[in-house]
RNA sequence: GGCGGCAUGGCCAAGUGGUAAGGCAGAGGAUUGCAAAUCCUUUACCCCCAGUUCGAAUCUGGGUGCCGCCUCCA
């Protein structure tokens, strides 16, 4: 088996071959920076992270690619200047504060940072360059300080998104009305520089001073970063149309080549079956939802449960659910890191840890071997990752029973010590999907049983109440039992009532 | 109106021709004075109708419902 993609411009499931044959392109449509992101971006990143993940795993099918992954920051924009005016500050600074929030936000989710993330004010030559040159070649005009692209002069314009010009234009008939629909030849015309206003921010150029469009800073982001013709280009499917199609006119009439070989769109983020989205205000932050106590790991889980290309309903119920799954996958990953010394094992211990490329191929026990492959099989079908999430969630079965056995002080048998290397399998899996206990989670359940720095209680008291309530017990006092039980909660203490009268006591 | 997509147990969600993964919740059991935690076990004929087939959730046609894009948007 190889990897299959779902290719928005065929419509269908095609074996993936790179153009070389052990690098791959990918370009990934970044944000505007004019906000904090929200789950919809969370989302988007996340599955193309895991697409990136899984390219550059060695257990994959075609062995490990090369992978370059650009991605850019859309940092000219008018919403961006909207906000600026706004909050009474420069674009730039509105720009730097939410490009260093996107980066705290994505580190959060685990998400691996691009190759390159080129910034359209970063990129300006490349862009007028591109203008310049379209317009030459006959696929641009300018109007009024103003260039727009002539879609009826490229051919194929459509082929992504479906779309007819002709049929559409009898569609849009009705809406040029505007100055700048005035002066477009064609409804579906695009400006590829926009003419500054008086008193706006704006950039010198050939056609006067301005700023560039939306979708030509991602056409000479692309040219520049990756050359003309690259592997993959991602995006939500929301930008379909007209960024991506417009992408496609561009750069193909500059070049004369294919922009992209494979196009892969995410679906949306819904909040009760309607898209999130700042325009209709229903969206969470990153930020808000990660303050809110839920775990990276958790949203992450939450996201790739789904198929990437289908819409995801956020609910706080799904949440949850996913939360306590994570709980049980995250005790599985921790077993052997925090019970190595009792169990016998380490070898691989730290290094596989978050690491976003696992432990080399190697011989594996046949039970372990039909697993991965069954994993594998999942993601080469288009990013299966729910499918792969169940091979994990049986993979992690008895690790996580193991795990939470061994946080009450139970011995692990004969059979569980052997369960190495299915824990080592486990981890690299769940590292494709850039799953991984987190620190403080190894941590508290390392400190456990023994650590007396965190609680205002010390480890004697502590013993002194959980023998009071034992004494309690006995004399059948089980008000003054419950009391004691319930002082130490309080205190963050569980207590675990075990067979024979035993009572283990754990910091939550 | 045009283009595209979706419809599987209480919830989420895999599965594209041979008798339904996984997660959450629920139920039963173990343990417990009770509870919590934990462990074990366990619950579906797949929106409707017609058709193709030895056989369909899975293919075809029709219907119904929902969503996305067609304006900025991951």
């Amino acid at each position: 088996m190889t990897l299959r993609l779902t290719n928005t411009l065929s419509r269908s499931k095609e074996v993936f071959k790179p153009l070389d044959d052990r690098r791959v392109s990918i370009y990934c449509c970044g944000v505007t920076v004019y906000d904090l992101c929200h789950l919809g971006h969370a989302r988007s990143y996340i599955v193309w992270d895991v697409l990136r993940r899984y390219l550059c795993w060695p257990g994959q099918s075609d062995g490990a690619y090369v992978v370059k992954f650009v991605q850019n920051f859309t940092d000219i924009d008018d919403k961006i200047l909207n906000r600026a005016a706004e909050q009474g500050l420069a674009m730039e600074q509105v720009s730097e504060r939410n490009i260093s929030a996107y980066f705290q936000d994505m580190d959060a989710l685990n998400i691996l940072r691009a190759d390159a993330m080129p910034r359209a004010t970063g990129c300006l030559d490349g862009i007028r360059d591109l203008i310049a040159e379209l317009e030459h070649k006959g696929a641009a005009y300018s109007a009024d300080g103003d260039v727009y692209f002539a879609v009826m002069k490229q051919a194929g314009y459509g082929k992504l998104s479906g779309r007819d010009l002709c049929e559409q234009q009898e569609g849009a008939s009705g809406r040029t009305t505007t100055t700048e629909e005035g002066r477009k030849h064609h409804p579906f015309d695009f400006a590829l520089w926009k003419g500054a206003k008086p008193g706006e921010p704006s950039f010198p150029s050939p056609w006067g001073p301005g700023r560039p469009g939306w979708h030509i800073e991602c056409s000479a982001m692309v040219r520049q970063e990756l050359g003309d013709t690259i592997d993959i280009h991602l995006g939500g499917a929301d930008l379909i149309f007209p960024h991506h199609e417009n992408e496609i006119a561009q750069s193909e009439a500059a070049s004369g080549k294919p922009l992209a070989r494979y196009w892969l769109h995410n679906g949306m983020v819904n909040v009760g079956g309607e898209k999130m989205s700042k325009s209709l205000g229903n969206f969470t932050t990153i930020r808000a939802l990660l303050e809110s106590g839920v775990s990276p790991m958790t949203l992450r889980l939450f996201v790739l449960q789904a198929h990437y290309r289908k819409p995801l309903d956020f609910t706080l119920e799904g949440l949850d659910a996913a939360a306590t799954g994570w709980k049980g996958l995250s005790a599985a990953l921790a077993v052997g890191q925090t019970y190595a010394d009792s169990l016998g094992w380490g070898a691989s211990a730290g290094s596989a840890l978050g690491s976003a490329v696992g432990p080399a191929d190697r011989e594996w026990p046949e039970e372990l071997r039909v697993s991965r492959d069954r994993f594998r099989e999942a993601m080469d079908d288009d990013l299966n990752t729910a499918a792969a999430l169940g091979e994990l969630f049986e993979l992690a079965r008895p690790l996580r029973a193991l795990a939470n056995r061994l946080r009450i002080g139970d011995v692990a048998s004969e059979a569980e010590r052997a369960m190495e290397d299915r824990w080592t399998l486990l981890v690299e899996l769940a590292g494709v999907l850039g799953l991984a206990a987190e620190r403080e989670v190894v941590q508290a359940a390392a400190e456990g049983i023994s650590d007396e720095s965190q609680s205002g209680l010390s480890d004697v008291a502590i013993e002194a109440l959980v023998e009071q309530r034992k004494a309690a017990k006995a004399a059948r006092d089980f008000a003054s039992a419950d009391r004691l039980r319930n002082e130490l909660k309080a205190q963050g203490i569980d207590l675990v009532d075990k067979p024979g009268g035993v009572t283990v006591w754990l910091r939550g």
